[in-house]
DNA sequence: CTGAAAGCGCTTACAG
DNA sequence: CTGAAAGCGCTTACAG
């Protein structure tokens, strides 16, 4: 690999004068400039960004955090990241909490990294704090309404709400909700607007109907014995609400398969609108985010955050979500 | 943030033996190990990678290269990787073909990442060879065999073989293959299988039955076109085999919707084996690749070229797939 | 076993 | 408008 010094001599300038034309300087004299632009082609000269970096303690690199690749709706808002960074001068990595959040740390601290997008709840409150407090930091999706920290989400507690409103229009009454960890502020936020939308229809709050996974989306069948549980206390389900796509797309599965017996009537809204809800027979009812949208103002958020040297400030970009009918 | 020199000068020896500390150098005496050690601690020092990484020629990273995330069976892929990576030294990032080839040759010629390991056909096979030539490369269930590459896959052209025999067993005559690209090996050797299966049942091979879909899995409906246009030359589909779970929903999806009208007793076997096989209704038979195992092997692969400086070298490790019966 | 010094490949005040 | 020089934060032959 050719360095600036070899271009330089090759051209017959300085590095410095490499360096400006590199860098579009406009105080490099025409000529200069052409036989710069000839030696960096004749050497095939790449820059090394790592020097480069080094040399400008920043990376014009942020990082997009996620528990893991595979949910189809972390894709989407990727996408929507991907676009934004686009023309931006940016550049994104992708990191699952296969890395630690030292790592990430690290990686602001070292100049790796100009700043970072959490998707998910991947570390603790205080860890992520600490770091919102040195660092630009942006959430997307999960968030924390008591501390100072940009993000951008969809209103969960009207979303909850709207959802729990269709399912009691529809007649139901025995609304279980499928929900994610205590610790998520959107499966919380969600709780409050299905609280809500009860306590106006006159129903009883049952904390009972309220499931969770130990982990993940339900992919071992621990949904379908929650809801077992449930129905062997006499309760016939009729309404499920539930976390994700994802863990609809496995209770439903359950429920064709006969391995829980819920009312003849049932409904299911999920959240998230992937294309799960599409494929899934019968097609899902679901809450639908904006995912793209949700990827692209985390990433045009952020490079703000950046630009202005804006650290530790909050800010918050509530989006529009939908409620889509499908067969459920 | 503090650097080596702020630790030497704390700890009251040189930079040298401050990085001699950091690298576990054997020859550093304890009394100076526990000072540097303390200095560290009490600046709470962080290396920096940029530095070391520039300085090293070598960044202990590797890159996995894949069209999308967005795709079930990647994950799989990636959770293997991880996995090989834990322990390894190494750490990986995730790229996507929103970067260029060129992004991963200037990351490779400026010792961003030492290797790569290229997942899905992302660029054409003269950059790859190109790339291969200089740098550690593995490919990874996507492959060339007419160059000197590193690669694991499953044996494609026998679980083609062995998708075509099942759906033959069942009775059927008119079999789709519902493939990929015509430039994607696997997709290639699939077809060798399913030829040769026909081949030997004594059934007319009929290039009309493979179709494609021009990108993606049939998102938008192409494959239900492709197949209603063969439905229209009166041939009645009774098999399909599809390039990924992914396809095998959507056309699954169009065939519950009366979309398309196909025999009434038809089979779909799908390639992949992903959750998707699951939660479809009816459950999808496939031929399931071994996602985490790929995955694992391909970054075991990259990091022994890496390290023995293997590059341009060929070697092929294929790995065992199994077809799983569910009610397709 | 340890330290002074060179150097990885850049950028940028500074002086001219 | 240009160049010499310093410096980003490391590692590593080399000499002792």
């Amino acid at each position: 690999m050719s360095s600036v010094k070899e271009v330089a001599e090759l051209a017959n300038v300085s590095v410095a004068t490499v360096s400006r034309v590199l860098n579009n300087h406009p105080s490099v004299k025409k000529e200069y400039r052409q036989r710069v632009m000839k030696a960096i082609e004749e050497l095939n000269y790449k820059p090394n960004i790592l020097a480069k970096n080094l040399r400008k303690q920043s990376s014009s690199t942020i990082a997009m955090v996620m528990t893991t690749i595979a949910n189809p709706f972390y894709a989407g808002i990727v996408r929507g990241a991907q676009e934004a960074i686009r023309n931006s001068g940016y550049n994104m990595i992708i990191g699952t909490t296969e890395w630690q959040a030292n790592t990430y740390e690290n990686m602001l601290s070292t100049s790796q990294v100009d700043g970072i997008i959490i998707l998910s709840s991947w570390a603790n409150k205080k860890t992520i704090q600490s770091l919102n407090e040195q660092y630009p930091v942006v959430m997307c999706n999960e968030y924390y309404d008591d501390i100072n920290i940009t993000y951008v989400s969809i209103d969960n507690k009207k979303a909850g709400y709207d959802a729990a409103c269709e399912l009691l229009r529809r007649g139901h009454r025995n609304i279980v909700y499928a929900a994610g960890s205590k610790k998520s502020s959107s499966v919380n936020d969600r709780l409050k607007g299905y609280k809500e939308a009860l306590s106006e229809a006159g129903i009883h709050y049952n904390e009972q109907l309220i499931i969770r996974p130990t982990q993940g989306h339900g992919e071992d069948g621990q949904m379908i014995n929650r809801l077992n549980e449930l129905v062997e206390q006499g309760i016939t389900i009729d309404g499920i609400l539930t976390h994700s796509d994802l863990m609809a797309s496995y209770i439903l599965k359950g429920i064709k398969e006969n391995a829980i017996h819920v009312a003849k009537n049932i409904s299911i809204i999920s959240f998230d609108g992937t294309f799960l809800t599409e494929i899934s027979n019968p097609g899902l009812t679901s809450i639908v985010q904006p995912a793209f949208e949700l990827g692209f103002s985390a990433v045009n958020m952020l490079i703000q955050k950046i630009q202005n040297k804006e650290i530790n400030k909050s800010g918050r970009l509530i989006l529009d979500h939908q409620l889509i009918t499908r067969e459920t």
